[in-house]
DNA sequence: AAGCATCTTCAAAGCGCTTTGAGCTTCTTG
DNA sequence: CAAGAAGCTCAAAGCGCTTTGAAGATGCTT
């Protein structure tokens, strides 16, 4: 069924009948339930490609994915921001494209879908420090958000968390503590979020009249093993850190299972700190917060992504928009004071 | 720049410059080379909104996602699969649908993609014993593909890994160890690969004359916190289990996580098979396979799936194509023999 | 009753591509 | 050398929708 054989049903025109579908006013509200009936009755369905071609737009967003060899991001965290931003762009009528590239396609998959205009808009998420994705994108002109930030964060729309402060708060925590022995297991360096939280955590250190080790401070992707064989190694040491502030939950399962292996008990002789992002699989709460952690639900930013992304396609020429989002710290059982020091 | 300039420009018919770029033998190689010549200079990409309407294909596979409130399927284990497929679509020149919808509104999200055309064919993912999608499909004739079975797997294609032969090949190993008490931790019942897994475990210890205790089979959804808890109280009994039976990894940290609580050491006091996915952020060979397991990349499942939904759309008609992949079971250092019995 | 808004409805022109059917060349072949 | 085959190229007709610009009804005013 198609809007010619419906309107023919109807004995009205394609114009009509479209007016009627669409909601214009310069349609009798007789007419408009008449139509409504029959399309509802025909279980009638404009074809979206047609309606895109006709109205020039896509109605969809994309999400490019670089699938490197290490760090994948096709990862949990990942998983629940789309989830976040998928619950909006149903809402808002948008489909969801997700391209899934290899590494250093990405240019490629941004030009053609600029190009070949089968999106309206994209979504970045996990940006480096300087990532060249941003200027692409403005001299493509494609409308497009950022999840997190850059170092030079100027001159286009981002959300993201207060990574600095919020790891400068989680390393006073510890201090307060007792501890002086504190160890960062971070996400990859060239990943700005991962260089603000270092950046709060040096910061609360030296503000304590000390210094970190740059032996205890490790960054790479963020895997349960990856936090296992940190802190395992960390913990092989003459002297070992007392405290781990750790990047998010998932290396810090691992951390966990190391801490354990080793007959340790958190929140006794070993303090963690974790970011939690709230994912739904890994989630911190069965029984009360597990881990004293900073929190912010990475699916609700992904909500909100997707309302100023939509946003921003909907009125271009607009000033950036940019909205960071504080984390808060929970206290759970994965801390305690600092035990006395024997080293 | 569109195809009209680019006609314009080269002063030949749109007609022509369709064909060269498309590959049409009716063109001459020089013209050919010339139209790709300067297609490749203005960088021009065909509209593919005006194509789909053109040619009557979306180029696009729909993957639904049904977000309930607690089995939430965007998880570690679905992104793996979703990165197996893209990779695929990618490379076909098809684009990924993803549509997230909140329970109960799959059924609108199919025939929406069914009635608007947005869609060539849909992935089906994870389904239950007795699945009302298929039905639907069939019914709405949208070619999909599933990624598992049902109870009754006919008439339809799927690609399925072999659930129930590997849960009874990975429990006669426990078996043969020796363990006598074991406990299965599943994943949710009502889900066709859980009910197979059960079986599989089932036979096992019946084929021994033994008979599965109850109190020890539990299902649900498969996240940390589960495994944890599942296992915390398991052990707890006066009489416990000295083996686990898991359906993924994830409930698996979970379990080594309870035992470890508890004091006990994986591989000696308690025993522990699961069942692998190969999930690139959460592997299990890190410094050689921690857990023995069964194992099947659910991401080369995603890849292979991707293909046989492409050829069921190229090719209609054709009969239903059914794939059973059989997982090895490969031994790490999470089992060992059953200690002394005490009980 | 004519004149003028105000509603309604419509025919037709796109949107940018693919594809059909035909025409024009050039090459073979008897 | 005429006639048919083969090779190129083209104009035009869709694909199914939205949107423009115009026209037909209707109702109100004077």
């Amino acid at each position: 069924m198609n809007l010619k054989q419906l309107a023919e049903s109807l004995n009205l025109s394609q114009t009509t009948v479209s007016r009627a579908l669409n909601g214009y006013p310069e349609v009798r509200e007789e007419t408009r339930a008449r139509v409504l009936a029959a399309a509802q009755a025909a279980n009638y369905q404009p074809n979206s490609r047609a309606r895109r071609l006709a109205t020039g737009r896509a109605m969809t967003i994309g999400h490019v994915i670089p699938l490197t060899g290490k760090a994948e991001m096709v990862n949990p965290i990942f998983a629940d921001f789309l989830a976040g931003a998928g619950e909006v762009y149903a809402r808002e009528g948008y489909d969801l494209l997700l391209s899934i590239v290899s590494d250093g396609e990405a240019e490629r998959a941004y030009r053609q879908m600029a190009a070949n205009g089968s999106v309206d808009g994209v979504m970045v998420q996990s940006p480096q420090t300087n990532d060249a994705r941003i200027a692409l994108l403005q001299e493509l002109g494609l409308p497009f958000l950022v999840h997190g930030r850059t170092q030079e964060p100027d001159g286009f729309s981002w959300l993201d968390v207060a990574n600095l402060s919020a790891f400068r708060k989680a390393t006073n925590f510890l201090l307060d503590l007792g501890h002086k022995r504190i160890a960062l297991i971070n996400g990859q360096e060239n990943l700005d979020f991962a260089a603000r939280r270092r950046a709060g955590f040096c910061e609360a250190i030296w503000a304590r009249g000390l210094a970190p080790n740059p032996d205890w401070m490790r960054s790479d992707v963020m895997t349960e093993g990856y936090g296992y064989s940190a802190a395992t190694e960390m913990l092989a040491g003459d002297v070992c850190p007392t405290a781990f502030l750790v990047s998010s939950v998932i290396p810090a399962v691992g951390v966990r299972r190391a801490v354990a292996d080793r007959g340790l008990v958190l929140g006794r002789d070993v303090s963690l700190i974790t970011h939690d992002d709230v994912l739904s699989y890994l989630n911190n709460d069965a029984d009360g917060p597990a881990f004293t952690a900073t929190r912010s639900s990475i699916r609700a930013a992904g909500r909100r992504c997707a309302e100023i992304l939509i946003n921003l396609i909907n009125t271009p020429d607009q000033p950036a928009i940019q909205e960071l989002w504080e984390p808060e710290l929970t206290v759970g059982r994965s801390t305690g004071p600092a035990p006395v020091d024997t080293a």
